[in-house]
RNA sequence: GGGUGCUUAGCUCAGCUGGGAGAGCGUCGCCCUUACAAGGCGAGGGUCGGGGGUUCAAGUCCCUCAGCACCCACCA
């Protein structure tokens, strides 16, 4: 093995291996046990979300598969409808060309071939995170059996009434020209103005001044509402006022919905533009006339004088109309919430159009079932609150019963071309069919060819199709073994900011077409931030690739990709001064297990995770660590008789106390990897590997390696102990890090007499053999050791100087255990000599440890300083008392005494004492220093 | 306007059902001891955001205030 651990050469072959040879499939063996990959975009790449959230995923599916479940992790791409669309018309505008230019047949070629030559992108980059997804299983949304799905319950849904069209008011990108659905508005605060403008009286005796921050919606006004009880306005009502501008006579009514202590207590209402005013419109009666193009500029039902023009341009001159007319009353500031398209950024008009709508709100139909309750909503809530569906963490139950209880309906129609068409024809007459093609349309219709049909030219909401994943990958609607056997999935693993878009959807679905539910949990994790907690975005240049850590990048390079392709450009020199700043020399190559540990290490539930480059080439190192373990092992083993034949086998207390301790990291890694606490494991597993394999029984066992005096029968059992642990700490490690574990185990294994082709398909530790007595035998030894370690520190000798030892006020225990681990000590305390103090001798002058009430002392002659050595007292003396002190006055307190468990207080009334006597010892070892 | 989460060592974070404040990185000192200098050994560093309460005992439970972050919501 090389000196230092390089993860390139041994990554990419270990994944070939893996997945040439099949075993990322199901075993077919023991509980069913799944995740569904929430898909990535086809055409995108990797970030540190998908870094994040596939560690998690792929720990759970090692984990489990080493358990012996019938594990599938399903891999599969999105087509993301609009996302990939404008990719590539993007990519046209860059020819100088629209999607029109094409049609829309030419257009959707295109986005196949783009799909093509990008789509491997990104499932090459989740191997690289060494992600054991069963690639032969991969799905695509708009692969044919998917797509067959989506139709299947399009139809049935529709057949069920649950599916309508009409005309709404919905979301309305003009930069897209489509709808979109509530989720994808973002609405933020701006800082807008307040319009006050006066509409007169039809009759001439004076005028109503309405508020808006709007104003060329002004066009499609049919009404001006006040409230029914508002003694200023309550005689107006069912008057007229004349519309400035447009001339249009329009009603004054009434509504609870306004407000009479805000603005002028006076609402325009223009049903076609406005959520609120629509509703008003709807239970007044009123006009809705639309005066937007799909651009958003005015259209012909606008005066001619604002035809054509985009809507702030409209507005400045309706406003500058107004105040030439005097009708313009004040102009206030005012912040006001805008809504945009995720998308695109653009200000989302309401827009009244013809879509298609999954209703999620209508009390229950007609078929047989009680009435109250929504079909599809009000199972996907029961399905939580009942616990069939378990959120961890647990929060996030009530942000889902929020959402889902106040949800509107659903608009799945999209005016755009990638994506599922809608399986929905038209006659001429304009009478719409929906089936599963047209040919089954025109027969369940009788429709002859003569009769012209033309399909829907909408496509789906891409998470139409999303919302189906779980049982569409599995070959739903045809009633496959993979189906019956991994649904429902075992849990879902993803981010808070899609249980609207996505989690909520799939149980939804999952629920009606499956009738159970799609996951039995629910893993939500937080966002992968930067080191301070800022967003990762391209805008402000905090951007970490995961590839990146994984490879390492030059600074020059770093720079030139956070720095071009910006939307404003003038960032640039901020970020690349930040860049060159923060990473000086680049970024260098940690590897994916250290990527993965990290991301592990991070993971603690309910809150973001900020991305700390020390942590990760902290975790390297770890890896750097765990290398030169197995390199020391080895060495030591290979070749050589470690057991596995028979043979006397004698082991040594560092022996069972690693084992023991083993034990214990296995059971703390269990139990953490089952309540989804990564973070705990990754805990548990540096620590055991770093602090007790390496600091301690690696060191311990060299003592016995290279004794002459150790028998063969005591070699024989540290060399089977080294390996076998060894063997263990890597079959407990892999769920986190497979590379490194998997390159070592490869040679480990057979010397701990274990066969097989792959350590991932090795069963994963149980926690068994935890050794009390060892553990505190071990500890005792420890703490001598630490003892003369703290005085040679503290005295300033050399580490490698041997001492001399002096043990005094032993018992006949200590005796024991001394005998029974000299070596050790020696070894590892470089002691010269170990000696008891005789009953009735007076100590040398020495510089003192202690173990439990046993002084350790080295005598001072020639190798300590006197000032030294008290001011070393004197801070282990003042510890001592302050710790004394709140221990005995706890004890004073009649109330701890009485109240406190017993257990509770034995353990303080222990602590004391032991105190004392430690204090005792350290006082009277400071006055003989003193007097010397 | 509702709701959620966060505030612990210089930095990034653990601390589970209340009972002797922890890790990594950084800092300081001594060491190239033949697994590892991406290392070893040792050290320093926190009135656990402020205030109040419950309790024998509070980082941990309750109330309150402040700051930060996020989510939801139709106030023109």
């Amino acid at each position: 093995m090389d000196k230092a651990y390089d993860p390139h050469a041994i990554e990419q072959r270990w994944y070939a291996f893996w997945e040439d040879n099949g075993h990322f499939a199901p075993s077919g063996e023991g509980a069913p046990y799944c995740i569904m990959i929430p898909p990535p975009n086809v055409t995108g790449s990797l970030h540190m979300g998908h870094g994040f959230n596939n560690t998690v995923m792929d720990t759970l599916i090692r984990y489990h598969r080493m358990k012996g479940d019938n594990t599938l992790w399903q891999p599969g791409t999105d087509h993301a409808g609009i996302a990939t669309q404008m990719v590539v018309e993007r990519q046209l505008a860059a020819q100088g060309k629209s999607r029109h230019d094409l049609g829309r047949e030419k257009f959707i070629e295109r986005v196949w071939e783009w799909k093509a030559e990008s789509g491997g992108n990104i499932t090459r980059q989740l191997r690289r995170l060494g992600s054991s997804l069963d690639w032969s299983r991969e799905r695509f949304t708009m692969d044919e059996g998917l797509s067959e799905a989506v139709k299947e319950v399009f139809v049935r849904l529709h057949e069920e009434g649950l599916i309508y069209r009409g005309k709404r008011l919905v979301n309305w990108d003009p930069v897209l020209h489509t709808a979109v659905s509530d989720l994808e508005v973002i609405s933020e605060e701006e800082q807008g103005y307040m319009w006050h403008f006066r509409y007169p009286l039809s009759d001439g005796s004076g005028h109503l001044v309405v508020a808006t921050t709007r104003p060329e919606t002004m066009l499609g006004d049919t009404a001006v509402a006040v409230n029914p009880e508002d003694e200023r306005y309550k005689h107006l009502i069912g008057q007229t006022l004349t519309l400035p501008l447009v001339g249009r006579e329009i009603p004054i009514i009434a509504d609870d919905y306004v407000d009479p202590e805000f603005g002028t207590g006076c609402v325009k209402i223009t049903p076609a533009h406005d959520f609120n005013d629509y509703q008003i419109g709807l239970r007044h009666n009123l006009p809705m006339i639309n005066v937007f193009t799909v651009d958003a500029k005015i259209n012909d039902n606008g005066p001619e004088k604002y035809r054509g023009l985009d809507r702030y341009e409209a507005r400045d001159e309706i406003v500058h109309d107004l105040r030439e007319l005097e009708l313009l009353e004040k102009i206030d500031d005012h912040k006001l919430m805008v809504p945009r398209g995720d998308r695109t950024g653009s200000v989302i008009e309401p827009y009244l159009t013809d879509q298609w709508f999954v209703d999620l709100t209508r009390e229950r139909l007609e078929d047989g079932r009680p009435g109250g309750k929504a079909a599809i909503t009000d199972p996907a809530l029961d399905a939580v609150r009942s616990g069939k569906i378990k959120f961890v963490p647990g929060n996030w139950e009530n942000t889902y019963y929020h959402w889902l209880g106040n949800i509107q309906d659903w608009c799945i129609s999209r005016q755009i071309w990638w994506g599922h068409r809608i399986p929905a024809w038209y006659d001429e007459a304009g009478n719409v069919y929906v089936g599963r093609s047209e040919v089954e349309v025109r027969e369940r219709h009788g429709l002859g060819f003569d009769v012209t049909l033309t399909q829907d030219s909408d496509v789906l909401d891409t998470w139409f199709s999303s919302a189906l994943w779980p049982f569409s990958t599995l070959g739903w609607p045809e009633q496959t073994d993979a189906l019956k056997a991994f649904y429902p999935t075992s849990v879902l693993v993803t981010g808070f900011d899609i249980i609207f878009f996505w989690v909520a959807r799939m149980i939804m679905m999952g629920l009606k077409f499956m009738d159970d539910v799609p996951f039995r949990e629910v893993y939500i994790h937080g966002l992968v931030r930067d080191a301070h907690g800022q967003k990762m975005s391209k805008s402000k240049g905090n951007v970490l690739d995961p590839i990146d850590l994984i490879d390492g990048i030059d600074l020059e390079s770093l720079v030139a990709k956070r720095t071009t392709g910006l939307m404003q450009p003038e960032m640039a020199k901020k970020i690349e001064k930040a860049t060159r700043k923060e990473f000086p020399e680049g970024i260098p190559a940690f590897g994916t297990d250290a990527l993965r540990f990290t991301f592990a290490s991070l993971a603690s539930t309910g809150r973001d995770i900020n991305f700390d480059l020390g942590r990760i080439e902290g975790y390297r190192n770890f890896c750097n660590k765990l290398w030169n373990a197995a390199r020391y092992v080895l060495m030591n083993t290979e070749g050589k008789d470690c057991g596995q034949q028979g043979g006397e086998m004698e082991l040594s207390l560092a022996d069972r106390w690693i084992r023991s301790r083993f034990a214990r990291a296995a059971q703390e890694v269990n139990d953490a990897i089952q309540g989804y606490r990564f973070d705990l494991a990754a805990q548990a597993i540096y620590e055991f590997t770093w602090n007790e394999y390496c600091d301690w029984y690696l060191e311990l066992s060299k003592p016995v390696l290279t004794s002459e005096a150790a028998s063969e029968a005591q070699k024989r059992g540290t060399r089977h102990t080294l390996v076998q642990v060894l063997e263990s700490l890597l079959r407990l490690a892999h769920p986190i890090m497979p590379y490194i574990t998997e390159e070592i185990w490869q040679r480990v294994g057979p010397l701990a007499g274990k066969e097989g082709a792959t350590l991932m398909r090795q069963p994963f530790p149980e926690a068994h053999g935890a050794d009390a007595a060892a553990e505190a035998e071990m500890q005792w030894v420890m703490d001598l050791i630490v003892g003369v370690r703290k005085i040679r520190s503290g005295m300033n000798i050399a580490p490698g100087k041997p001492l001399p030892i002096i043990l005094d006020g032993y018992s006949a225990e200590d005796q024991a255990r001394l005998e029974r681990n000299r070596p050790f000590i020696r070894f590892l305390a470089r002691t010269e000599s170990i000696e008891w103090l005789a009953a009735g001798t007076e100590a040398p002058e020495s510089a003192t440890a202690l173990v439990g009430a046993m002084k350790v002392l080295v005598p001072m002659a020639g190798l300590i300083d006197k000032e030294a050595e008290l001011a070393r007292l004197g801070k282990e003396i003042d510890k001592l008392k302050k710790e004394l002190e709140r221990g005995t006055a706890k004890l004073a307190n009649p109330a701890f005494t009485d109240k406190a468990p017993a257990a509770v207080v034995e353990k303080e009334r222990a602590r004391v004492a032991e105190m004392q006597s430690a204090l005792g010892k350290f006082e009277e070892q400071l006055e003989r220093i003193r007097r010397l």
